[in-house]
DNA sequence: TGATTTTTGGACACAATGGTCCAATTTACC
DNA sequence: GGTAAATTGGACCATTGTGTCCAAAAATCA
């Protein structure tokens, strides 16, 4: 009987690909594959079998991980008002980016750039551009229509997020708990969005 | 005779210490200190001798550049008014943290958030934490003044400080070339600076 | 010149890691 | 049950990097 290729257990590649983001996320790119196979409860050949090498393995990873990234953030309907929307964006932007694990994967991208550049032109793709480049595209939307006046939409989408973001990301970066709790960030998101509208309002 | 403690060379520290923080950033830590032997110009045991091991020269890296990272953060005078101290403030940061080097820096110090996190830490608080305390200082002078009308000085820097740097860093930590020339900093900075001053005007 | 310290450079011990090999075993399908 | 595939586990190799050792050379000061 010729080739048979049913044998592969697909949920076995996500669980390594699982045991991987633990593993590299919280030990770094130089984390040994022995760790990452005994965590995923599997023999290191298997890796070597599906993946080849850890270059990409990390790869594989990396383009998994984009995906995530990219989904949530979209903006809200804009049925309440710039407002609620912006403050909405705004929320979902802190919790998305201000997790230690987002903190812990993004190192991981960082400490990678310099041997696989591509990849970390995706996640920047993926991750802040796409976000900013979506809440340009709702800020042009409602300066049509006569709720702002925005003359240049990416630099006050880049403004708004940077607002939103400020030091906090930097310091989770650097392993500094910003402290922030759920309150803070519901507080930071309508200070940011009022101070905002008023630096843009018509 | 006995010790005579004159025969070693400052210089030749601050030589190795060079080196190191040329290598590091460029290569990560994970580079050889044979490198940083061999670009210093001096022998690997040499190194070993002064500082030890390589965890302590990493500290003592670190610790000189804390220094540096503080010092051009100064909030200039406010004869000119707000405008022309927080566009002068924006330029200065934006100039300090948006350069290939500092990035690599950078880069450094979150690689090794993990295993030396008392490192990371200082990083953090002599740079975005002090700058941002810096104009927070300047905002609520401003304030008190009746130029400007900031209830949280803190979280209006944070503000100005996000705009300012947006995800600009970020896209150099990740090795993307943010692409951005000497006018459109400029440009960065004013908008930034009108935009700040229209959303806390008294 | 002579005494002391530092430096050199190269060999070396030691550990960690990526990656391979392979025989024995298990799994999945007929 | 039989067959082909995938998996296992563990030995194994090559490489690389830290840190040490040490005798010879160089620098420093009296």
């Amino acid at each position: 009987m010729p080739r048979l290729a049913g044998q592969i257990d697909l949920a076995k590649s996500e669980a390594i690909l699982d045991a991987a983001g633990e593993v590299l996320a919280s030990r770094g790119l130089g984390a040994p594959m022995e760790e990452i196979a005994r965590l995923a409860g599997v023999s290191k050949q298997t890796i070597y079998n599906r993946f080849g090498s850890k270059a990409e393995l990390v790869r594989a990873l990396v383009e998994r991980r984009v995906d995530e990234i990219t989904a949530p953030l979209e903006v809200p309907g804009t049925t309440d008002g710039p407002e609620a929307a912006l403050t909405g964006f705004a929320k979902v932007m802190m919790m998305a980016v201000l997790t230690p694990r987002s903190a812990a994967f993004m190192r991981l991208y960082m400490q990678g750039a310099v041997e696989m550049p591509d990849l970390a032109r995706a996640v920047f793709e993926a991750g802040p551009k796409s976000s900013r480049a979506r809440l340009a595209v709702f800020l042009e939307r409602e300066s049509a229509e006569g709720r702002l006046a925005i003359d240049d939409p990416a630099l006050a989408a880049e403004f708004f997020a940077g607002m939103v973001v400020g030091s906090h990301q930097t310091a989770l970066l650097l392993g500094v708990d910003p402290g922030l709790t759920e309150p803070d960030i519901d507080h930071i998101a309508q200070e940011a969005t009022q101070r905002f509208i008023r630096a843009y309002c018509a």
